[in-house]
DNA sequence: TAAACTGTAAACTATCAGTTGACATATGTA
DNA sequence: TACATATGTCAACTGATAGTTTACAGTTTA
C-alpha cells in the first residue's frame, strides 16, 4: 500500500492544482478561506459535507478525499441502516478480501441490479 | 418496515428488562447515571463507542443499537476504508438490495473466506 | 504609492458527548 | 417512627471540535 498521505496535503495539492486561493475555494464551498488554511495545516478536521463540496469542486474522487479524511459518505451510511441486520456483518466478514474479490462481488450486484 | 422505535425507548425498555437502575447501567459502561437519564429522554446522543458498550452489556444486537442511534460500528468504518475506492462505490450500487440478494453475497463471501 | 491580492495568527462561537452536585420521592430496615 | 439508601431528574458546567471574525504582514498589479 502507498504511504497515506494527509488530507491536509492532498487539499492544497488539488487547490494549487487549480490555482485556486484559499479564499475562493472557501467561498466556493461555503466556508471561510481561514477554515481552508486551517485544514492544510491540519488544525482542523473537516465534516463529511464539506468533503463532499471539496471533492466537487476541486474535481476530485470524493471516496479518496472521504478516506483520507477519515470520513464515511453520508450516502453509505444510508446504504449500511437499509439492511441494519445483514449489511454490517456481511462487511465485518468481507474486511479481508482483495480489490479483485470486490469487483467480483461487485458485478454480481450489477446483475442483481440488472435482474429487477 | 416495521416503525422505527428510538433509540432512546429501546434502551429503556432493555435496561429495564434487566431491572437495572440508571446508575448501575452507567457504572457498567463508564458513564454516568445522568448521561444515561439523558439518553432516554433523547436529550443527547450516544457515541458509536457507548453503544458498543451498552449492547454488550445489555444483551442485545450492537447493529440494532447502532442502527437506532445511527451509527456507524467503527469496525465496519475501517473495512469501508480498507478499500476505499472499491467499497464505498460498491455500497452505493447495492442500495436497493433485498436481505434475500445481501444474504446471497455473504454466502458468496464466505466462500472466498474459505478458500484464502 | 496605493489598491487588492496572498496566507496566517489569536480569540471567539456554537454544538454536543459527557460530568457534577443537589434535589425530591420512594423503599427498605432498625 | 426515623434513618439510611436507592430511585430518576434538573441546572449548570467541562472539553472537544467544526467553523467564524478581525486584524496583520508580505506580495502583485495598476
Amino acid at each position: 500500500m502507498a504511504r497515506k498521505i494527509t488530507f491536509a496535503d492532498r487539499l492544497k495539492e488539488l487547490r494549487t492544482e487549480k490555482n485556486m486561493g484559499i479564499r475562493e475555494l472557501g467561498r466556493a464551498v461555503d466556508v471561510t478561506g481561514m477554515h481552508i488554511s486551517n485544514l492544510e495545516k491540519h488544525k482542523s478536521a473537516p465534516s463529511s459535507d464539506l468533503v463532499r463540496k471539496l471533492a466537487e469542486i476541486l474535481d476530485a474522487n470524493v471516496d479518496e478525499l472521504l478516506y483520507l479524511a477519515d470520513q464515511v459518505d453520508p450516502e453509505v451510511v444510508d446504504v449500511i441502516h437499509s439492511n441494519p441486520l445483514t449489511v454490517p456483518s456481511f462487511l465485518r466478514s468481507a474486511k479481508n478480501l482483495t480489490p479483485e474479490q470486490w469487483e467480483k462481488l461487485q458485478k454480481q450486484v450489477d446483475k442483481m441490479n440488472k435482474d429487477s
